[in-house]
DNA sequence: GTGTCGGCTTTTCGCCGACAA
DNA sequence: TTGTCGGCGAAAAGCCGACAC
């Protein structure tokens, strides 16, 4: 598959994780989330995801600025949700606008095992960033021709060379990469009274280059994991005004943009019955591609904790995270005040947003008021009863509880520690939301029984859970390397 | 409908020519028409066009740089052309670019009348632009900061308004509007040793915001139709490597908007045999819109005249038009050295530039060696005996001969006179193509008789033709005011 | 700790005719 | 007829500490 144009590619997909063609250059995975904020947590490559097309579809017409209209076929056989292997994630830059996005091969399984959801859960967890990484808003001083960029004094002493106070003044030469590996210089000085780090020449060439105003954000990384010392410091940027892609509108007509999602999904579903092996005669129409999926491709994992784990009701408190200015997280809280489909027509019964949410706090205005259940964190401790090894954020950060594997183990039902039984999800899910359920969804999710997997214990994948990752390895480099996915049977797990 | 955000748009559907949102801006369109250049045709709203989606297909792949592959399944419903009304043709130009392109809306039809070929032919004539309009290819010295543009002596003495010359030096300031309709304001002086004219103040603000580059192009146009003095100069840009819209890969997949492309036309071309009226209900599903479709759709005279003259056989010569450098046309001359299918998977029997040429020059290697039928100018003259009234350009420029509907009239056969028999267009260019036809093309084209127009006599069409054209108004946009289309049977021809 | 400003130097911009192609 | 250049004055960029919040 070639890589589209106008666009940086980091293709983690093979066992080797430096794949590198001519324009299609690795982007660094700590920059890219930096960029992209902490809100958005990529699934592995290997692990299954649910892949929402109600969703897609909104971003299509956000990103049109368009509405949704009556144009578009229906495709009855088009689930509002569809399991799905992530075959292959990329991440990529645009090069005009820097913004960031990923892409996703996706190939529609009527069915997914007991190992799946481990794996699923076992590739989500060691996620957060640990690299040195700080965050400034630009100011008006910061983007002027009149002068240089202020640098917070604890992003100059954590993500910087140390500087030479011997010298009057202090001063170096900074050279930094962007997501396109493309080089800034910048001379970095300690001076003024009081004193305080600057960069000076070199500073507006970045300015003018990005186009960057004041209100926009810059990303400083001091990146752990490049040998030369040369290269240590990364550099991203992120506009104030996220425009959600508003581009490109003159290639396609909105319809036909729309038309191409749902029928893209539809086509890849169907074709998914007649599929023998990941080269069918070199038709690949069993998968299919998704440009900026990180809102409506679900880890399997993280929907399955939050559907099985929350008990929605009206008047349900729940907490949600948001991204802060300094690109941290807060939590609000919030009620649940209705339960219904975003769309009744074309989305029946669909998870996508379908729960109608009042925030506490008055600043709630900015705050949408339809949510899916997976963007929740539960508010009472109901969940925490039935699943005890799940911290509040569903980040599993607390070590002395049970893992998934141990827990499912713990279960009284044998089938259900060890696989995901027909429908097993929808009941659940049926049980615990109001409006949800008929029998169409559990006819048209069909979740077969997959028997292959029931007699294996456990162990291979406890002893995965505990491998060393090597020093010099990102971590989240290392979650999106995929493991052995063609065939799950054989219970392969490569080690690099 | 809404218009994408990022575009200016010109609505030409109404009798009233003036239809402006507040984003909506009307569009010059001889400004359109010379950054378009000379060899794109639109054909007006309320005629009739001939569709190739396999065309479309090929300009996603491109502006995707992307192969068409495997991905994309097989629409066997899909005709390799459709003919279509056009419904509403716009005018665009990309705001971040400046690149011209149209968006359409097709409606497919099962069956075309006679006076619909007419109407094709009558709106496609008037069509050279006749407004003031100059071209310069950017030199070094016009694009760099140094200095400010050199105005060729023709262009200033042709396009601007005339200098004082009592003034020491003459000077004066101009103000030109471009696409957006956004002023632009220069110093116009006349000086040097020799005398020049020179645009200076308000030149590098121009170039900075178009970003221009040495090979760019800038269009001069004076603007006849507008009574405001200050307003009657134009400008526009045309880049020198056309890139063929190479964004906007970041929003959808390359497949899923090839799927969206093919389905969005099968899926009109399938609810038209239920359509009813304009609005069905609301829904409009028997339309679709295209963007950029000048190269994939031809005005249905246009194609119905090459087919019906062309005697296409392997070793024809032939000349086809070209654009020069200075935005004027050249015919190159050819050979025909093959028919065949482009594509003859997908698109079998298809007339989609399934003529390989080759060229009488040594500069050919620029050139395309795959045409279509309806881009060659015949080189002999065997269709000039058929249909008279044709100059060799097609252009019917030949007012010695007689009109398209005077020699429909003289066939010795009344039927073929006065309407499209079933698969008469079929029939004829089965005759003459060597590689085409098959009971395919005839049952898929479905050529429908149509006998509610074949009493009427064609003298209020030629009424029609003989009408005189405002002085006030542009040629052009009167070309594309629709006439009265939705209800053809009652021969209902407004005069504004 | 850091955002903005006045002062001042350095660099670039941009108008001019000379000259040549 | 018009593309490029050196000269030169004007304007903008850009480095500095002062000062304030």
């Amino acid at each position: 598959m070639k890589m589209p144009a106008n666009s940086s590619g980091s293709t983690l997909t093979s066992a080797n994780p430096v794949e590198v063609g001519e324009k299609n250059r690795l982007i660094n995975p700590e920059l890219w989330q930096a960029c992209a904020g902490p809100l958005v947590n990529l699934p592995a490559a290997g692990t299954h995801v649910v892949y929402f097309p109600q969703g897609h579809s909104e971003q299509v017409a956000a990103s049109m600025k368009k509405d949704v209209d009556a144009q578009i076929p229906s495709y009855p056989n088009l689930q509002s949700k569809l399991f799905c292997i992530l075959h292959k994630i990329t991440l990529h830059a645009d090069t005009e606008t820097d913004e960031v996005y990923a892409q996703m091969t996706l190939q529609p399984v009527p069915s997914f095992d007991r190992e799946a959801l481990l794996r699923s859960d076992l590739l989500m967890k060691a996620h957060k960033p640990q690299t040195e990484f700080f965050c400034k808003t630009l100011t008006a001083s910061d983007t002027s021709t009149h002068g240089g960029f202020s640098v917070p004094r604890r992003a100059a002493e954590k993500i910087f060379p140390p500087l030479d106070f011997n010298m009057q003044p202090p001063a170096q030469e900074l050279v930094a990469r962007d997501l396109h590996d493309n080089v800034w210089t910048f001379r970095h000085i300690y001076r003024g009274q009081p004193k305080r780090h600057l960069l000076t020449t070199g500073w507006s060439l970045f300015v003018s280059g990005k186009r960057l105003f004041a209100g926009d954000s810059v990303f400083l990384i001091y990146n752990l994991y490049y040998r030369d010392e040369k290269q240590q410091l990364l550099l991203g940027i992120r506009r104030a005004n996220r425009q959600p892609a508003n581009l490109s509108s003159s290639v396609l007509s909105s319809d036909s943009m729309h038309i191409g999602v749902l029928a893209a999904a539809a086509h890849a579903a169907a074709n998914n019955s007649t599929f023998t092996g990941f080269n069918n005669q070199g038709k690949n129409d069993h998968i299919f591609i998704l440009q900026r999926p990180s809102e409506f491709v679900i880890p399997l994992a993280k929907y399955y904790k939050a559907v099985c784990s929350n008990q929605i009701s009206l008047g349900m408190r729940f907490r949600m995270l948001f991204e802060t200015e300094e690109s941290g997280t807060r939590r609000y809280m919030g009620t649940i005040t209705g339960i219904s489909d975003l769309d009744g027509v074309r989305w029946k019964n669909s998870q996508w947003r379908n729960l109608q949410v009042g925030w506490d706090e008055a600043t709630a205005g900015e705050r949408r008021n339809r949510v899916s259940i997976w963007e929740l964190s539960p508010f009472d401790n109901i969940f925490k009863r039935t699943m005890p090894w799940l911290g509040e954020d569903m980040s599993m950060k607390d070590p002395g509880g049970l893992s998934l594997a141990q827990w499912m183990n713990m279960q009284q039902n044998p089938s259900m520690a060890n696989q995901i039984q027909p429908g097993y999800l929808n009941s659940l899910a049926g049980s615990v939301l109001q409006n949800y359920g008929g029998p169409q969804m559990l006819t048209q999710n069909n979740l077969q029984f997959n028997s292959l997997n029931s007699q294996r214990s456990t162990s291979q994948l406890d002893q995965l859970q505990k491998l060393p990752q090597p020093a010099t390895t990102s971590p989240l480099a290392m979650m999106m390397q995929p493991q052995q996915i063609t065939d799950l049977t054989q219970q392969t797990v490569r080690q690099n």
